[in-house]
DNA sequence: CTGAAAGCGCTTACAG
DNA sequence: CTGAAAGCGCTTACAG
């Protein structure tokens, strides 16, 4: 009998389609025993409500929010931080009445999910401007807003105060009496070498943030750093090598980029014998769920990840209410000393 | 100017609006010149390629599967098994072209993502047959697969071999020597009887099998265990509670429906004094990847998460393709023996 | 290789 | 309170 319509349950009934429509659509529009009425002759036909896709079209709004991520999701998914970005994201979007959706980078597929996925605005989390899905997304004139990246004109900008937590990490290194240390980042191409003959200029924002506050601390302290550091967001090989190069003349403190990066130090340390934090301290950044759990336990600057999914969604929504893209003010960060670091013996 | 559509370019560079589709669309529909005249004519008029929306409504498919999920995303996404499940759903996915779009059961916005979301077909995720959220999708009559849920006539269902699985648990145990026994499962309002007293129809399926695997060694064993159940999926208030209960007189071994029921209870054991694995044993289910991480680290029974998800997908392009929907056998488990489970003492 | 016709299923003003 | 008209932006056969 084919596919059931508003056209179908209108014939039915003996009305016409727009009186359907607004059974389902504009409750208000019409008598309560019509709408019930129509109500029941659309169960009875087993039709479902109107169709998303169609409706999508007619009304100019789906529903729908894109999310695109650093990397795949399969890789995204492994970072506890990351995925309480999302966490945080679906629930908010969810009290808005909004569902979310992870456009992952083309594959090999062909489809481009940032260009052909219906949806009326996408968070974008930690992406350079020039990453596809990103321009894809920006052609497309979606509403956007752009979260631990690169700021761009017009484009809301969501971030924690990186350059001050940085600040505290290498404050308490410097209290604790340190003068031999060295800092973890990754998208730079450091290769253990002095900080003063490193340029910072291919960081993406959120390192240079917190290049900055550490520099600041130790430039106060008078102390030259070494920098250790990756070509890519490439936690594994490259940087393994390099902190164990590191190590062949340890400092006696690490400030390293993330949780990801100070646990990577402290195996590496425990490899080679060297007694975290008596013989090494490490700070590391962003209070991931395991900081707490390793041992010992990790000093780190905590960041309120459901702050930021929710400062993220407001201000989507406001774009999607034609409301100014203004970016909030920088999330606040704390440092939270546990057992990694303490002076030097 | 207005939005620039298929007939903006059209009129632009002097053909019908179908063959500037085709160039988009259908490549080899024209000649190479011609499209690139057409492409760059977009390109200029700074047109993103065809709208999602209205390209779903005239294909019928959206490049969309949805994801019901147990709880709201907050929820699930604390859960580290529901975390890897999503991943692998949305790795895979992306493998095929698809997007992956969160399905939040309705809150107070008024909108069902399940009935109002334009999608291709989703994935149920160890949920009830009566949330709203899937009956929903059954009456919009997309292809579904579900997973880890109770089998419905018509779709396809994933799940590992939870008998199987829960069987080699009970049998380490007795194997150990240990006759005093306790089960803590979910989904059942148990509360600390001897499960010959228990009715388990209440259950879900995935509790139910792995009930039957528990219960199948211990009887073989000749041994009558406690059952420790909560009413829902509350692993907080009334679990703990039950748990503490059933330490007033603590049984040698105890079997647990998950590894995050099993950590609850190695943290009342242990506020009370009593040792694992010396005093009390404790066997897992699902190897999250804290039950390593603990201490001491988790007997428990593996799932290859990523294999699941992997199936599910499999399963709903099979749909897709309008294949048969045939179940899959169910995945294999193992025992993993680490250090919570040693003989009574 | 190109285009005229019909259609995807709905909603939005607007008139009665 | 109800409905006729126009439109959302695209694609799918099909004819030339």
């Amino acid at each position: 009998m084919g596919r059931v319509t508003l056209k179908t349950i209108a014939e039915h009934v003996g009305v016409s389609r727009m009186t359907v429509s607004n059974a389902f659509s504009r409750p208000d529009q019409l008598s309560e025993d019509l709408r019930a009425r129509i109500l029941s002759a659309a169960d009875e036909l087993g039709y479902a409500g109107p169709d998303p896709a169609a409706r999508a079209l007619a009304r100019g709004r789906t529903g729908v929010i894109g999310m695109v991520l650093t990397n795949s999701p399969r890789d995204a998914f492994t970072d506890d931080v990351a995925v309480g970005f999302v966490r945080a994201v679906a629930g908010s979007l969810a009290d808005a009445g909004y569902s979310l959706v992870l456009l992952h980078s083309s594959g090999e597929s062909g489809v481009v999910p940032a260009r052909d996925i219906a949806m009326d605005g996408a968070i974008v989390y930690s992406c350079a401007p020039a990453m596809s899905a990103y321009t894809a997304l920006r052609e497309r004139r979606l509403p956007i807003v752009n979260v631990e990246g690169s700021p761009l004109p017009g484009v809301p900008d969501i971030s924690i105060d990186n350059a001050a937590g940085a600040y505290q990490a290498a404050r308490h290194l410097v209290e604790l009496g340190h003068s031999r240390i060295a800092v973890v980042v990754d998208a730079l191409d450091a290769d253990n070498r002095p900080s003063s003959e490193i340029s910072l200029e291919t960081a993406s924002t959120t390192i240079a943030a917190r290049m900055d506050g550490w520099m600041r601390a130790l430039d106060e302290a008078g102390i030259v750093p070494t920098l250790v550091g990756t070509p890519a967001l490439d936690i594994d090989a490259v940087l393994r090598e390099r902190v164990d190069r590191m190590l062949d003349d340890p400092p006696t403190a690490v400030l390293a980029f993330s949780d990801l990066a100070a646990l990577e130090v402290m195996e590496r340390a425990r490899d080679r014998g060297i007694r975290v934090p008596e013989q090494l301290s490490v700070v590391g950044f962003d209070d991931n769920p395991l900081a707490a759990r390793v041992s010992p336990p990790l000093t780190t600057v905590r960041q309120d990840i459901d702050a930021k999914g929710e400062a993220a969604v407001k201000a989507l929504l406001a774009l999607l209410r034609e409301e100014d893209a203004e970016s909030p003010p920088p999330l606040p960060t704390a440092l939270v000393v546990r057992s990694s670091t303490a002076p030097p013996s």
